[in-house]
This record gives C-alpha cells, sequence and structure tokens, in this order.
DNA sequence: CGGAAAGTTGAATGAGCTCAAATGGCGTGG
DNA sequence: CCACGCCATTTGAGCTCATTCAACTTTCCG
C-alpha cells in the first residue's frame, strides 16, 4: 500500500514510476493528478475505510498509525515526501484500510483517479515492475524497523531515529561542521513510533545532550555534534 | 521477497499465481520447476548473497532472520507451505539479501529459473498484479506484527503466536472439542521471533497452562483448552 | 500577558532479563 | 533393557531498565 522512495526532492512522476518512463508516455497520468492540501493532524485515511486512494506526497510527513485494543496508538511506519500512498489498482476485492494515515506537518500530495493509474500501469509494464520493486524494498525495511523493536533499548531506538531523520531530512548546508536538523515529529509521536513512552523517550534524548553527542537547541531542533557516537549509540542493544 | 499465501495445500501453481491463469499458461514455468529438498537447519539464502533464487515452499517451515551486532538473532518472519522466496525478476540492480533464510523443519521447495519466471510475468501481467497485491498483503501483515512488538507484554505476544500457529497448522480433526497443535519451532525460535528470552517464553507457557487455557501434553505440543480466553490473552497489552 | 499543550525531571514500581541450577526427553552404546 | 550423556525446557532468585504517577518548566499561540 505504500512504497518507499529513497529520492529526496524530485517531481511527481520520478517518483511514482521511478524514472523508468520517458515524460511523453506518462502524460495522460499527470494531467489527471489534481492536488491536495492536507492540515497538521488531519486524516487521509481512517482504519477500516474502503478507499481507492492512490496518490503521491509532495511535501509534508504523514505517519501510518493503528489504535490497539487498549487505546495506545502505534505508528507503524512512516511517509515522507516522494513516497507513495494507496491502492494502485483495484484488484478484484477492495480490502478495507487496515491502518489509518494521518499528517504530522502540513502536507501537500499529487492525487489520482484509480482507474488512470490502473490503466497507466497496463499499458507501461516497467511502471508495475517498479512499483513491485519499491514495494519488495519497503518490505524488507519494515523487517529492519521490525528487528530494532524486538530487541534494541530505548537509547539505541532513540539515537538511530534521530539518525534516520538526519538522512532523510538533509539539509543543503552539508559544508557546515554541525548539522542541525528539525525533528518532525512530537515526543510524543516518537514514543508510538518506537514503541516508548513520552518520558523514556526526552530521557534518552536529555542522555544523548549530557553525553555530548547531540544538542537541543529548543523547539524540535537536534543539533548533532557527535555523528560517529549517534551511530554507535544506534547500533547498541539489550 | 517473500509473499504470504493463506491457502493451505495447494499446488504450485495456485501458490504462486493466486490462481490468475489458466493451466495451460502455466505450463512453461510449471515443467521447468525442480524440486530441492532442505534439512532441518539447512540455509537456502545468507544474508549479502546475490542470489537469484525463486522459489515456492511446498512442505515445511522457514524462518527470515537477521544476526544483530551484539550477535542475537531476531526472526523477522516465517515462510509457511504455499509461501513464495525469492526475487522473481532480476529488476536491473540485483541487491544482496538483506536476510538469512533457514529451513526449520524438513522443507522440499520448487525451484524456477528467475528468467522465467521474470518471462512468465511479462507475458501475464495479471501474474505480476496478483504478485504486487500480495506484497503489498505481506507488507499489511509485518507492520501487523510491527505494532505487536512494540507493546504487547510478553504474555499477549505468547498467545498471539500460539493463536496464530494454531491457525496456520489447523489439523483436519476440526469435529474435535479439543484441538492439539504441534508447534513448530523450538522455544528458542520462538524467543527470537516474538523478542524474548527462551525463560521468559517458557515461563508464559507455564503460566496460560497453570490458568487452564491450554495443556502441555509434551514434546512441542500444546492443547488448547480455551481458545476464547487465548485470544483474550493475546489482546492484553502493556 | 495568560492559558494550554508539550517537554523535562524525579521517585517508586514492576515486567522481563541474567545467571544459575534442576528437571525431563531421547538417542546411543554397553 | 538399562545407564549414560546431551540437549531442550523449566524453575528460582536477584537485578535492571523502562514504565507509571506526579510535579515542574518551557514553548507555543491566541
Amino acid at each position: 500500500m505504500v512504497f518507499s522512495n529513497s529520492c529526496k526532492q524530485c517531481t511527481v512522476r520520478a517518483q511514482a514510476l521511478c524514472g523508468v518512463l520517458a515524460d511523453e508516455q506518462l502524460a495522460p497520468l499527470a494531467s489527471c493528478g489534481v492536488q491536495r492540501s492536507l492540515a497538521r493532524g488531519e486524516m487521509l485515511v481512517r482504519a477500516g475505510d474502503i478507499s481507492s486512494l492512490c496518490a503521491n506526497i509532495q511535501q509534508g510527513l504523514m505517519k501510518i498509525s493503528h489504535i490497539n485494543p487498549a487505546g495506545q496508538e502505534v505508528i507503524v511506519g512512516l511517509l515522507w515526501a516522494g513516497d507513495f500512498v494507496g491502492t494502485p489498482f483495484s484488484g478484484g476485492q477492495s480490502l478495507p484500510a487496515a491502518h489509518d494515515i494521518v499528517a504530522l506537518t502540513p502536507v501537500t500530495l499529487c492525487q489520482f483517479p484509480q482507474g488512470r493509474v490502473e490503466r497507466t500501469m497496463t499499458d507501461h509494464p516497467a511502471m508495475e515492475r517498479a512499483l513491485l520493486s519499491r514495494t519488495l524494498a519497503e518490505l524488507g525495511a519494515v523487517r529492519s524497523r521490525l528487528s530494532r523493536l524486538a530487541r534494541a533499548t530505548a537509547l539505541a531506538r532513540v539515537a538511530g531515529f534521530i539518525v534516520e531523520s538526519a538522512d532523510r531530512c538533509a539539509t543543503d548546508d552539508d559544508g557546515d561542521t554541525i548539522t542541525t536538523i528539525e525533528l518532525p515529529l512530537s515526543r510524543g509521536d516518537m514514543a508510538d513510533l518506537l514503541g516508548l513512552t513520552i518520558e523514556t523517550v526526552s530521557r534518552q534524548m536529555t542522555r544523548l545532550k549530557n553525553a555530548g553527542v547531540i544538542g537541543l537547541p529548543g523547539g524540535r531542533r537536534v543539533a548533532i555534534h557527535d555523528p560517529d557516537a549517534l551511530a554507535e549509540a544506534a547500533e547498541e542493544l539489550a
């Protein structure tokens, strides 16, 4: 249902199709995309919906989350700018969505009619193949997160998340000695993502700060003073 | 890389193709499948391998596992009879495998030349679409496991695993009042799968036994005395 | 400003881990 | 057939790390 994309700032075309198709082949699809905006906190898909949504995230960050019987929210994945969301084909039975999808920041996305995407895939098998390939890669990525959640300590989870965010959010000022990023998630969201409590997340952040590994200049900003130590902390295990 | 299949005892054809193709379309593929056996513990794929493996599991159970830097093994998924394993196309760049794949029981599988599978997919888009659909479903399933690992108590993890195994291994004697299954995993494998220690798994099994929910008649057998209580325990959270 | 939400810090509790020893099942060899 | 040894599993005791509950501080917006 979701496809990760490693490229940072690319057009809708490149995102959806991984560059396998020429521009003229995409024209019919690109021409029918509708731009849409979501406010922070707005829900795009509700678990249980029978939705034929099919879109590309252009800006912002969304969460894929699940609320368990005890009322706790678990974030099972994030969708960054460039990621694809939705079901690209009707596939006979339209299954209800398994998870909520909610905007964590203001989001802009480009929405397509499902039928049109499906037809484009049928006309251009390379696109479908690319989508399959990307989905397989995403599956591997989720499995890796699974192995971290299974065993890693609270410190390693938090450090790992900062490293990952730094990779994703990498600003252009790479000449600087110190990288500062703006975490896109609240402490509460981080806790839901990492399977911890808000307090524990906060404590580990403080711990990293006191160790001189990161700085917390205020807001949700994080200054990475010692990337190596941070990466090492992310590998540490129970 | 892996596709789950809910059907229990089906032929290679039905498994790989979800019944979307007629038999005669499959003949070229079916005719070049090679049967292969693996002993318990034998490794099919090693993490880092550049493998073009492409096969269907006919009998037995395999684990997809990852050994973390601390030397702990984490099982990120199981492959049951009927599941598909491997990369069905070369996709330009052959990525090295991210995980080990090892037989937990004696396994028989039907292996295909990758190129032939790829060609069959190209000739029959319905097959590729089915594969994509199945992969998306698998992605959802892994996400659900993720949410369980993130928050559930040890008891809930163990109970959940027993429920899942019971669904998978359901023997034909469904007329019986009490269902007994043979767990396909050792305590150690269960621990690796659930992100617990051997001792904790054992303790929770004992706890369920003492509560009268299950019986442990010996070996790896589990008698399910109270399915409802077991399901309830599986939902319980931290 | 002022109120609410978000984040930090502290103390006590408890679930699961570690280390260690006992028990049970099972195949081998006498 | 029984004794032995090996391996998986169970059980026990103490400890650690993350959670819980609670108070406090900071930041964000109206």
